[in-house]
Parts: structure tokens; sequence; C-alpha cells
DNA sequence: CCTATCATGTAATCCGTTACATGATTAT
DNA sequence: ATAATCATGTAACGGATTACATGATAGG
């Protein structure tokens, strides 16, 4: 029961998100991924076009047509999707994820603090602020689906507080 | 003087490096990128021989033989490939990176932390050790061309800690 | 009316991952 | 000797980024 080797994190995302939000147009995938997940993993809107096309034809998901009008593509996870979701979340992951920061890269390679970190400290503050405000929001208003997301956010917030004061401290010339 | 958009993030490690360590074999570059920059941004080997093609090709640095034996290539940077360096470095970058944690991802989609949490948390541990370590050895033995090295290692030291205590706060069951 | 922005897709290019291969050293 | 690891590359495939395009809707 190990995990498909022919999918992708970002075929574990439309998975993940048809399996809790029912069948849906690529479009509304996008509209998941913005709200929610894609603060950590974005996947761009032109993925969400091909990658359901990739798990329709491994029999992971079904395409109908809307009826009406636009005959949009609809999408909907088959239970050899759930299947292999449920066996993706079922395996332990030794990857370790790299900080694959540009900042930090140019750092490295002797940039100035003072060109990298005053925006770097600004984006990221900006970001925290968000992310405190959808843990506040999920929190009260009864999160969707398990809590997952809540403690999503608790690591995001924990990080972006790590990056304001790294940065706040190089921005400052506190080196 | 805006930093050259057919660059990559690949080609600027390449010419940091060619820069930082004079003119060097993909293998060297292979050897540096492991012991330093690649614990933040990895690059596989095969990049290393592929990307340094394309940036002879640009005409930022350029490659010879070595006359004996195997004849390998050996690659040094060029007056060129210093200026997109310097002008790459010169530039401040708005995008904010993102966890891109597969651990994550399976947190947020439902996995049982259980099975998510002790491997991860052993990991990164590990990794701050070893980060810990080559902090306190860059302090000592006077570090190589600068201090950007030194930062890059803070910075990866305050993450390791946020996830380690991110995942072993959840592989102890209080969520 | 006009112009932003939202909504909805397609196409091309290419970097990066993965796998494949093989010669040189070193260890046992 | 032989196994293991280091050293040194090449090839193929595919997902991801980027750019291109166009119809609907709402705001002014």
């Amino acid at each position: 029961m190990s995990s498909d080797p022919t999918l992708t994190p970002t075929s574990y995302i439309v998975l993940g998100l048809l399996a809790a939000a029912g069948a849906s147009t690529p479009y509304a995938l996008k509209q998941g991924v913005a709200g929610s997940i894609g603060h950590f993993w974005s996947v761009p809107h032109s993925q969400l076009y091909a990658e359901p096309e990739r798990l329709a034809a491994g029999g992971y998901v079904t395409e109908d047509r809307e009826p009406g009008g636009r005959r949009r593509r609809v999408y909907a996870i088959t239970d050899r999707g759930r299947e292999a979701l449920a066996a993706w979340l079922a395996v332990g992951d030794a990857r370790l994820p790299e900080l694959r920061d540009a900042g930090l890269l140019k750092l490295f390679f002797g940039a100035d603090p003072g060109v990298v970190a005053p925006q770097l400290a600004a984006g990221h503050r900006e970001r925290l602020e968000l992310f405190r405000g959808l843990h506040e929001g999920l929190r009260r208003g009864g999160d969707p689906a398990g809590h997952g997301a809540l403690l999503t956010l608790e690591a995001g917030i924990a990080h972006a507080e790590v990056w304001v004061t790294f940065w706040e401290r190089l921005a400052a010339g506190r080196s």
C-alpha cells in the first residue's frame, strides 16, 4: 500500500480538493487552492487544467461536461482516486523540505543585506498578518473538514515569524 | 541594470561558485554545492553539467578542457558573468518563498499526525544539529569569502528549530 | 459605453528529475 | 581479487512556468 509514484504533489492537491469539495471545474480548483493550501504550495492555474486531465487518463477522476452554455469540464474523484489519496496520506515522508529562498541565495553569495532584507521583511510581515487572520477566522467559524488547515496555518505562522525576525534584524544592520 | 531573466537560480549558483572558487569542473561544483548552499537550495549533479553549458553559450563562462588524461571540462566565469552576478545581487526580490513541504501537505488534507510527524521531527532535529555544527565550524575557522554562509546557516537553524518544535508537538499528540 | 477584472482555457518552451552508464580508487 | 564507493558524464521524459487568447460581468 505504498503511494503511486506516477502521482505528483500537484496530483494530490487536486485529489484532495476534489475529495473535500466534491465535483469541481478547474476554476473552482483554482479558487480552492488560492484560498487555502496555495499559501504553502501554490499551483499555477494552467496546471489545474492539465493535471485533472492526466488524472482522468489514469482513472483517478472522471471528466464530465456541463450540459448548458459553456460546457465547462467538471471533475469528480473516483474510488480509485480516493484510494490513491488515502494511501498517500497513510505513509510517512522522509524527505525534508529546503528553504529555497532567492533572498537567502543572494545573501549567501554576498549580497548587501540592505538591498535584500527590507523588502522581504515587509513581505513576510504582511503574510504573517494574513496567516494570523486566517487562523483566527478558522478557529471561530468552525473550520471545514478537520483541522488540517488550522495546523498548516500554525506552521506557516511560526515560519513567517522566523523570517520577519531574520530579515528585520538584517535590515536594521545588526548582523 | 535589472538581472537577466534568462538566468535561473541554478545559473546564479553556478556563477556564484565560479566567482568564489575560480575555474572548476562540474564535479567540483557539485562538491561546492553539497558542502554549503546545497543545504538550502540543492541542485542535482546533472544540472551542474548542463547549466555551465548553457552559460557558456551565453558567454557568461568559458569552457576549456584539461590537457591530459580525462580531458575534463573546466569552466571559468567571464566578465559578462561577473556583471550578471553583480546585477542579480544588487536588486531586491519581492517574491516570498513557500514552505512546499510534503508533510504539511498531507497534514492539510487530513493525514494522521502520528504517521507524518515522528519521522519529520527526527529528520529536522538531525539537520538542526548539522547546521549548528557547521555554524560553529565557520565561526571558528574564519569563514571563507564573507559571512554570507554564516547568515544563511543562521536562517537555516531558526527554521529547523521551528520544524522540530512543530513536528514534535504533533508527534507527542498535543494538537 | 467603456474599461477593468473575472473567468476560462490553450500552446510552447524548458528546466529539473530520474534513470542509465562506466572508468577510477579505496577498502577488505 | 572483489566489492564498494567515488568520480564523471549522457539521455529521456514530463511537469511547471510563461505567455497568449478570448468571452463574460460589473463598475464608472
